[in-house]
DNA sequence: CTTATATTTCCATATATCTGGATATATCGA
DNA sequence: TCGATATATCCAGATATATGGAAATATAAG
């Protein structure tokens, strides 16, 4: 899927989150996994109106980075870590001169080292 | 200096590199480390008219991502790969909820993956 | 001082994005 | 079926960004 494996799904990410509200909504949403949350209650939680934000939830499922699924009357957003991780990569690729094969092992490691530190605290 | 601490200097880094052409000039730069690049040559290399390509210059050094000096008549460009691995701290910080602390040290994890590191043992 | 080179600044046009009111659609419960 | 709730879509005005021609600035060399 979203890979981010090209500029153009890097170019939609970077975009995605070069709007004040967007990037709000999305720290929201990386910090209410796994459950994901309602569209209104981000609008209301960033006090914009639901129209708007709406719109800016669209702008970034379409950019992979954000997904969602309806449930009943509400449509809840979650945040696609997996994508958010694919964009660190793109990073990474090209400030450590990473290969892909060099940096999915690396990210892998980061996930280690912050999510669930090794006991050894070796990579 | 710019060490994405700050929402805003985030929003800056994404919306400088939003846009293609500004995008390819920066990876260029990156591949360019650590001599970096005179204007007219990244100009030429991406096929972009020399004022439209210092007005993108101008726009990621504004955003703190890219460093400019003179040298006789050109103005080399650099990347800045502090600044770069700010940025991915940033997103770091949220995807795998790490705190500042918790980051710094993932990310020397992450050079010591394969990162080539400069004097300063930034990326 | 003059000319050539490298780059930026000025400016206007074209294009894209943001915003929110009004309205449409979907779902639920009575 | 009806009314309430949750969200999306339509639309248009306001704002921001991209682009490139022409002119200005800075440096170098003769």
């Amino acid at each position: 899927m979203n890979r981010m494996t090209d500029t153009r799904a890097a170019l939609a990410a970077f975009s995605a989150l070069s709007q004040e509200t967007r990037l709000e909504a999305f720290r929201l949403l990386v910090k209410a996994e796994p459950d994901g949350l309602p569209a209104g209650e981000v609008a209301r939680r960033l006090d914009v109106p639901q129209n708007t934000m709406s719109a800016h939830l669209s702008t970034l499922t379409g950019s992979g980075l954000v997904l969602s699924r309806r449930e009943g009357r509400s449509i809840i957003y979650r945040a696609d870590l997996t994508a958010m991780r694919g964009l660190t990569a793109f990073l990474l690729e090209d400030c450590c001169r990473l290969d892909r094969e060099t940096s999915a092992p690396a990210l892998a490691c980061l996930a280690a080292a912050g999510c669930e530190t090794d006991k050894n605290g070796a990579c």
